[in-house]
DNA sequence: TTTGACAGTTCGATTTTAGAACTGTAAAGA
DNA sequence: TCTTTACAGTTCTAAAATCGAACTGTCAAA
């Protein structure tokens, strides 16, 4: 499989992973949401080599993540800005970040506190059905194939015969 | 930044990144969730070479997403099953389709389709605020330093000083 | 005895990434 | 005027990660 292949998959994950999922870009995107918007800003804060950083922006613009603008004529200079599209990843930030707080923290505790403006809480993200407004789980979701699914069936789930053990089980 | 350092970092982000941020862990744990737990079944749905998935195998249940249960005596086999942290990350799973489903679907629809099982409908993820239940979007949130966050305070915001146009702007 | 399923491991070739230096424009300071 | 600094990249070589394919080993079934 190749990288670029990914963006064809009939998967919205594979095709969101092949847009965001890679560690530089991860963090280029942090950067973004915390409000950085140029190459130094980035490349110090991060430590990422130029070499990277310039071609992952390059594919976050071509990508419609990121808008490359124009702040300064001679020497010409650009700002790279969040667009609507890029903006829309915020669940995704958060949820990221909540399960870090959840999982990875240390003794000290978060590295970051979340506050909501609307309610002037700090918050966790939560996720809910946009149906009935329940929290979700995992076991409490059933897939089924879209209009958008490739003929053989669920995209790709695993032929996996079940468990008959045709040698002594454990 | 060598990746093994990504989990010392004070950001919880970045710590989440240093276990599922690459494409083919990510991949895994796509196929995790669409109930596949053995080698074979994630070899050939992923196409991934088996070198690699050994490794990343190895790797989430080093960090505790995944855990390695026989299944079966001599010769001896071993399934992958989410734990309750692998279980965790299906919020950054349906954040990531819902992205897809939203900005790569081509004209033929959602490849997949989710179904709450409590109100029986399909559904979208909502992110919402844990405190006042309200929807949460980028601009609403304020972050400011948690406990864990290192002196030199909010982590990595670039220093960007305030677009002095020292030049003849554009 | 041979074949097939399964879960890996090994190894050479190819791709990516890291790290550092270099390019070019222009303002600011000596 | 000359030098330094800020900024946004580009170029180059070495090191690391990934690919692709073959190989290992156990056991059941044909």
């Amino acid at each position: 499989m190749r990288w670029d292949a990914l963006e064809e998959e009939p998967c919205s994950m594979a095709r969101t992973i092949g847009v965001i999922g890679d560690r530089w870009t991860l963090l280029i995107l942090r950067e973004c949401f915390l409000r950085t918007r140029r190459f130094e800003g980035f490349q110090s804060a991060l430590g990422i080599t130029r070499h990277l950083l310039a071609e992952r922006l390059k594919k976050l613009v071509r990508q419609g993540v990121l808008r490359r603008i124009p702040y300064q004529e001679s020497p010409k200079r650009h700002e790279y800005i969040l667009t609507q599209k890029g903006l829309d990843l915020y669940p995704i930030m958060m949820a990221i970040v909540h399960w870090g707080d959840t999982h990875m923290v240390d003794v000290r505790g978060r590295p970051l506190l979340h506050q909501h403006r609307k309610c002037g809480k700090n918050f966790d993200p939560v996720m809910v059905c946009s149906e009935c407004g329940e929290p979700l789980s995992a076991k409490e979701v059933h897939t089924h194939p879209g209009p958008g699914a490739r003929s053989t069936p669920p995209a790709k789930a695993a032929p996996e015969k079940k468990a008959k053990p045709r040698r002594k089980a454990a």
